[in-house]
DNA sequence: TGATAATTGTTATGGACCATATCAAATATC
DNA sequence: GATATTTGATATGGTCCATAACAATTATCA
């Protein structure tokens, strides 16, 4: 596995390699055999999150919004009054990685540190109304724009199988 | 979307976020509810992709190869003689981020460079024995500890779906 | 109650990975 | 034969991830 991000103009893309052959005499350079490469799990789920994410990033373009940061958003909005450990946590990321991901997000008043008075360490966070009305927008482009093309790509059945399938992984593997 | 792979002992571990609730009085911190985000392609990917390399990783601890490493071993040995850029690109490795891994591999002694005699800029790419032997062990690692899993967790035909799907999304996204 | 331990948000720091610019050597192009 | 292109390489900066450590606050419990 591998295969990186790789803006739009880069050269880098990595399904047409071998191209660019001589039209000259010397036998040209043949497209490589991917092989066993194909059907290796690990090798094809990251091109495809890779994929994803860029597109995602595409789609999310007017609002400045990265998976991450939707995630976080998301999940404030649905568990409102719980703090910076609870929420990152519950996404994968580690406490000091959070800080300066709400630096961001609070910055861009899209949401707020409140501190608990229950709890004095602790920083409650909430969506602010221009967060919450961000987040509608963004949920709309991602729907229309972004989830909808795997319909177009799989159908509905085929959708919901992978993301099952995926969520399972994820799980108990 | 986020999550981070987070190593084996971390206190970070994403699913059982809202843990330690207090037995005392105050109510107890409940599980947050991740709503829409476990629907998300991106998320559920992302997750399931850490998984399988977390997994990956650990099949080949006793042969030291990151995922990367072996879909560069699996690229040379299906295709031999090509040069550093081909690989590379093949895999949407960048040529300047390729160089240090193979300097890697070569200290171990698993691939070798050898000087184009028809083109004396490039750098043919070939396994040496010691590589193809690796490689095999690597093989066989992959297909009983790491992909046997997927058989496990999902079933052949269900397997087989995923790979495609995901085939299809890295290809048509 | 008061000493000690644990938790929360934070800073600092280092590593891994990714991307761009640039270079010398070699080759292609015209 | 002058100029442009390609190849491998170096240097460098950015982003993301992980760990250690710290001050403030709270929990524990002797």
């Amino acid at each position: 596995m591998t295969v990186s991000r790789t803006a739009e103009k880069s050269s880098e893309k990595p399904a047409d390699a071998g191209k660019g052959r001589k039209d000259a005499g010397e036998l040209q350079t043949e497209a490589l055999q991917l092989g066993e490469l194909s059907e290796q799990l690990g090798y094809v789920l990251k091109r495809a999150q890779l994929k994803v994410f860029e597109n995602f990033l595409r789609c999310m373009a007017s609002l400045q919004l990265t998976p991450a940061q939707f995630s976080v958003l998301l999940l404030v909005e649905k568990n409102p009054g719980r703090n910076q450990t609870e929420i990152a946590s519950t996404l994968g990321i580690l406490r000091p990685n959070f800080v300066a991901m709400l630096d961001n997000l609070e910055s861009r008043d899209l949401c707020a540190r409140i501190r608990s008075t229950n709890d004095r360490r602790s920083h409650i966070l909430v969506l602010t109304d221009k967060g919450k009305a961000v987040l509608a927008r963004a949920k709309k482009l991602v729907a229309t724009k972004h989830e909808a093309r795997l319909n177009d790509l799989l159908g509905q059945a085929n959708r919901e199988a992978l993301i099952g399938m995926l969520a399972k992984i994820a799980n108990e593997f």
